[in-house]
DNA sequence: ATCCTTGTTGAAAACGTTTGTTGAAGACAC
DNA sequence: GTGTCTTCAACAAACGTTTTCAACAAGGAT
């Protein structure tokens, strides 16, 4: 093999400059109590000297396992993702992991690719924020049962034996109908996504929505559902909104599953110059732009950072343990009024 | 060492499969001419049935390099980098790499860590944001000199000697301000931050427009600069934008050197009770928010995913080609109109 | 004295690749 | 036949760690 350029001190150069066998080095550098509290210090102190720092590859061929990790998302464009994995690497990397970041842009196959390629390279764990609809998971299926290392968030899937951690959505949707309710309406419409049933999280906002209108007292007049489809509204034009808040008797109580149909609500009401004092608005997700506008509105805070800690944790725990314990959560949204 | 459970079939199960030794499957597996064609095939059938997944340790460990890049950001959280990672790791998985996500939390400290990280780490490359003002980044500079890969994007130290790609700023403040003159103005107010001449990207945001609006013939009271400092404003209040805006002779052109400072004057505007035909207000960087606002503004839009794109195939040429040459990009910026 | 501990160290075998070197077999010219 | 070239495959030595095992010394109990 031609020599290569040396790029850092290897544990040899550090057990030669302080005068012990290289294995007692090793030992030293992961604190093992079989070695002398002299020599460990020594070689310390040498080992600073020299610059040393461990060779990851190394150190991952020989024990098997790295501390390298895997965000496999769709993209980080949603409202809650950016978060999410923000605050999962702070609490991996306080704990000495680092993390790919792979996207899969919302394509099944690019997902099965990202999901193959860490099991296969060994990677140390995964967190996962999967596209597949529930039962289209089979690769998701494998990994959980060979054991890999796994916690989605934002999703689950009631029969996948896997760690989650998900905002308790069925509590945000109780807490801004609880909003609206407490502000003397008794007619509330919620408006969610045409595809919602697919949707873990949408369906729990909306079961938590329907549970306390009816503990309210409110009959199914009063506590309508409204899906639309934002794709396939007419770019910014929205019809289905226009036509739900023409006349006289539109709704004065608005819960948009998320915070994309609360703007598009807010932007109609603009155009058809609605005051935004008429609607009470309460929207989800606290999106990044919804303390900037003129009026801003009411939303439902997901805890973004803490989903992605609690995943990072939970992993790590996973990993270190070497535990199949499965760890399902619901955080707590608060409500943000404004 | 304890018997490991095997995740994955080795180079040695595909070679005893196909009855050849392991060197002849690792030459087979890259493509080397060296080996015939028939067991070549064999080989590789043999390989696909037994799922054969490299050990990427194992090939960095005896490569010296290996597949796996790093991002250093601050964060993700402004107009820009979110997209700019996700354009880089496109680029990057389609070259068959992967990359690290490091965030600094802008803190020089934590920035230096993770630089050493990378390179002691035997990491191919990097590219980076550092949060670092011009010359303290003594570190950068070892990165460099030690001819480790490295890209920077969205800034770039004049004296470094390190690729990065930008966008081309100086145009950006000019496409701004010729619509404006375009649309008749002979008075400009551009509404940058205190701290724009630490910044190189908002200096030269500003260049554009002083050359610009210079050429136009508009005097040093026909292009003022007004600077204010958000974080010390009064939350949300932003006195010194209504005391610009208060009175008769209110600026009835603005340029803002970024979409935040653009939608604090949306908003002041909106509490002042100023409606939105009075003043033509351009921003800078086409934030995701801006097209949703009730009456979206103009922007500068920068080629964010374009710049990740072209950082990535920058650090994989000079990490496949092993050239120290330097590639300093400026990718120009276009005007959304509103 | 012998035999166990106990604490500390070193030698050496993994881990799964890549790659320089060697050698065998066949083709071809003399 | 012998010699030289090619083509291909096997051998073996790296790469830098971790970890098992054996070894050795010092000390205490028998």
């Amino acid at each position: 093999m031609t020599p290569r350029r040396r790029d850092s001190a290897t544990i040899k150069d550090v057990a030669r400059e302080a005068g012990v066998s290289y294995s007692t080095v090793s030992r030293a550098l992961n604190d093992s109590p079989l070695v002398n509290d002299r020599t460990k210090r020594k070689i310390l102190t040498v080992a600073k000297r020299l610059n040393y720092r461990p060779n990851v590859h190394a150190q991952g061929l020989a024990r098997g396992r790295s501390h390298m990790l895997g965000f496999v998302v769709p993209d980080l464009r949603g409202t809650l993702l950016m978060e999410v994995v923000e605050g999962a690497e702070r609490a991996l990397a306080e704990a000495g992991y680092r993390a790919l970041l792979l996207h899969t842009e919302w394509e099944l196959e690019i997902e099965k690719e990202h999901v193959e390629y860490l099991r296969s390279s060994r990677i140390g764990g995964a967190i996962l924020c999967p596209i597949g609809r529930d039962e289209e998971v089979p690769w998701l299926r494998r990994l959980a049962r060979e054991g890999f290392p796994v916690v989605l968030v934002d999703r689950y899937f009631p029969r996948l034996e896997a760690s989650h951690v998900v905002t308790d959505n069925v509590l945000g949707g109780r807490l801004a109908t609880e909003h609206l309710l407490r502000r003397e309406h008794r007619s509330i419409v919620c408006l969610s996504d045409a595809e919602s049933h697919l949707v873990t999280s949408l369906a729990d906002r909306m079961q938590g929505f329907r549970e306390t209108a009816g503990e309210a007292g409110l009959g199914p007049d009063q506590a309508k559902v409204v899906t639309f489809d934002l794709q396939s509204e007419v770019p910014r034009e929205f019809p289905t909104l226009r036509r739900l808040l023409e006349g006289s008797q539109r709704p004065r109580a608005i819960f948009a599953v998320n915070d994309i149909f609360a703007m598009a609500v807010y932007q109609t009401m603009s155009r058809m110059g609605i005051s935004s004092g008429e609607i009470d608005l309460v929207g989800f997700d606290d999106a990044r732009m919804a303390p900037f506008m003129p009026l801003p509105w009411s939303s439902v805070a997901q805890p973004k950072e803490d989903i992605g800690r609690r995943a990072a944790q939970i992993l790590i725990e996973m990993i270190d343990r070497g535990s199949g314990h499965i760890v399902r959560e619901s955080l707590p949204p608060s409500l943000i009024v404004r």
